[in-house]
RNA sequence: GGUCGCGUAGCUCAGCUGGAUAGAGCAUCUGCCUUCUAAGCAGACGGUCACAGGUUCGAAUCCUGUCGCGAUCACCA
């Protein structure tokens, strides 16, 4: 039994002995700074009902604890807030407690539990990925992990975005201007190939625009009747009915965009456990739909289209099937979800896609329950803002796109310059550099991203390049390797036992910040936020870096205490590592 | 216009399931490398928590309204 459950269990009873009062729910936090004590017990809420006064009632449960629960050393009262102060026993007990379990916090995979599917990244096969996909992997990612450390088992998965006009347009520039070019010919990355001519197709399709606007259409016509955009849309209709030709096209151009991807995926260290490509789902939804019209949960207008009334729910109509039959955004989404919920034995899944769209996911949402499905219940928009840039949203047509692979390259270049102006590397070939300037790079990179609440709007400046010291990723990196040159030149002090009976106040802080771990990871799975393991982390790291410099470790004299500090550290540098690995940022062994 | 989200220090962000005097980092300034890695530590400066009401013993946090920013309301995905 944890320490705050005893406590809860010893303030009902404290009550009840004193007042013969019954409580729900103990109200516990830790204690401010500036007051002497470790957890406080607000006493206000029981203030009304006891008709007594609020120090009255916390001198007497602070007796009665002091006296009856063995870990509070003492206790004093400010208002209506009792303070308790915790035993150095406590904390010291608490540590060996944890000290062997490698992963401490973590909760091994519940196999009787059922799984949760997360969808993310899901991109078009028109154009490489950009700063917005990052975040978006970087969120997937990491709320898997998160998920998987609470015991959840976890199934990752991406919708492929490979059909559709947008990518006939790369096929029809590339066809047309194209020479036969290819990764291999032109040393291009296979996404970027395929996006230099989605943007050569925007180009062509504004001369267009241009001529016939000087031929006196007016701009709305010129936009319909370009005949570049017309020889797209010839190209969608022939995919369609399996044109051999455009078939054959089609493969090609998108292996060569998965292949880059893989690589960027690879990169950015994300992966998934089963891709879904939208040319295998997007008919998937129309029977559904259909099955739904028969049982009068949706209506048919007159003109033969499908809709949805959610009027009753505070929202409008939603279109389902077009008037000649084929299936839209909304339908695919209706019949990839049941699929998935028929291939794996999942009870929930989450969706990781921008916050533009959660007016459709909550309309999806509402539509699978009005099917009747009773896992609706458990589906949810991982909503997360734009990355924008100074000058506003990124547009890959318009060139201001922040290019995945290109920050990721910059980012390890930053690593490398600080790295080599501090030159600590003494002893480490080319290849372990190179290593750990991608490592660090990568860290303040996805720290940077993460870190931050995901449904608030995130500002890159690509002008200002991302901090590499304070609240960052190299940060906390840092403390890690730090650790780590401790625990080299520490033999098998890590490894010894230890007797001590009082802490100096800095180890209890860093003790005090082990022992929340658990609970942030569950804060965090709750709340569906990697920045409450990102903030804790810097947290541990931050009073472990206070205690690191105000007192010695391996100078201590009293051999208790020197293996005492070495295990502390050693179990911080741990924590570190496995707080980290949730966010998918790795940690160096030196920097 | 309807709906949803956001607004906290010069900048970037925590805190928001109501509790004590609102916290970090960056920037600016002061100290600390002949002792375990200074990507660090200790400190100073910096706030009308957008604004106005309300609920409460207590509001940055909950409710209502106003203002500002953004998204969305396609037979696009």
């Amino acid at each position: 039994m944890n320490l705050e459950n005893t406590l809860q269990k010893q303030i009902k009873q404290a009550l009840k002995e004193i007042y013969d009062f019954d409580i729900e729910q103990a109200e516990l936090q830790a204690t401010r700074k500036d007051f002497e004590g470790d957890i406080t017990l607000v006493v206000f809420p029981f203030v009304k009902q006891l008709r007594k006064n609020p120090k009255e009632i916390a001198e007497n449960i602070g007796a009665y604890l002091k006296e009856n629960v063995e870990e509070i050393k003492d206790y004093n009262v400010v208002g209506g807030f009792l303070n308790l102060v915790i035993d150095d026993v406590f904390y010291i007990h608490f540590l060996k407690e944890i000290y062997d379990d490698a992963h401490y916090g973590l909760t091994p995979p519940d196999t009787s539990l059922k799984s949760l599917m997360v969808e993310y990244s899901s991109p078009n096969t028109n154009k490489p990925l950009h700063l917005g996909h990052i975040r978006n992997n970087l969120l997937g990612h990491s709320i898997s992990e998160i998920y998987k450390a609470t015991g959840k088992p976890v199934i990752k998965t991406q919708i492929i975005n490979d059909r559709g006009i947008h990518i006939c347009k790369s096929m029809l520039t590339w066809q047309k201007f194209g020479n036969g070019e290819t990764p291999e010919s032109s040393g291009l990355k296979g996404d970027k190939l395929a996006g230099k001519y989605y943007v050569k197709f925007d180009q062509e399709y504004k001369k267009e625009i241009k001529e016939l606007v000087a031929s006196g259409k007016t701009e709305a016509e010129a936009k319909k009747l370009a005949p570049i955009l017309l020889e797209a849309q010839a190209m969608l209709r022939k995919w369609e009915s399996k044109d051999p030709e455009v078939m054959q096209l089609w493969r090609t151009m998108n292996g060569w965009v998965y292949k880059g991807f893989d690589e960027t995926y690879k990169n950015l260290g994300v992966s998934f456990d089963k891709n879904y490509y939208e040319s295998e789902t997007y008919l998937l939804g129309k029977q559904v739909v259909e099955e739904g019209l028969k049982k009068g949960i949706f209506f048919k207008k007159e003109d033969g289209s499908v809709w949805a009334d959610l009027s009753d729910e505070g929202l409008d109509e939603k279109l389902l099937l077009r008037g000649d039959g084929t299936s839209v955004y909304m339908t695919q989404d209706i019949g990839t979800a049941i699929k998935r919920f028929q291939d794996f034995d999942i009870d929930s899944h989450i969706y990781t896609v921008g916050n533009e769209q959660d007016y459709h996911f909550q309309v999806l949402f509402l539509i699978l329950k009005k099917l009747g499905y009773e896992w609706a219940d458990k589906l949810y928009h991982l909503s997360y803002g734009m990355v924008e840039l100074p000058h506003g949203k990124m547009k890959s047509r318009e060139g201001t796109v922040v290019d995945a692979d290109d920050l990721m390259i910059e980012m390890t270049n930053t690593a490398r310059k600080i790295s080599q102006e501090l030159g600590k590397l003494e002893g480490y070939s080319e290849t372990e550099k190179e290593s750990l300037y991608r490592i660090i790079g990568l860290g303040a990179l996805k720290y940077y991203i993460l870190k931050v609440d995901p449904k608030r709007t995130i500002l890159f400046d690509p002008e200002k390049s991302i901090d590499f010291q304070g609240n960052t990723g190299p940060f906390i990196q840092y403390t890690y390797a730090r650790i780590q040159s401790i625990l080299r030149s520490a033999e098998d002090l890590d490894k010894k036992d230890f007797e001590m009976t009082h802490l100096h106040p800095k180890e209890r802080e860093v003790i005090k910040q082990l022992e929340m771990f658990p609970q942030v990871i569950s804060n965090a799975a709750l709340q569906q936020n990697p920045g409450v393991i990102a903030n804790y982390t810097y947290d541990l790291v931050k009073s472990y870096n206070s205690f690191y410099q105000a007192i010695p470790i391996l100078a201590t004299e009293d051999e208790n205490e020197k293996v005492f500090r070495v295990k502390l550290s050693k179990k911080v540098g741990e924590t570190i590592k496995n707080a980290l690995k949730l966010l998918g940022i790795e940690v160096p062994e030196r920097m």
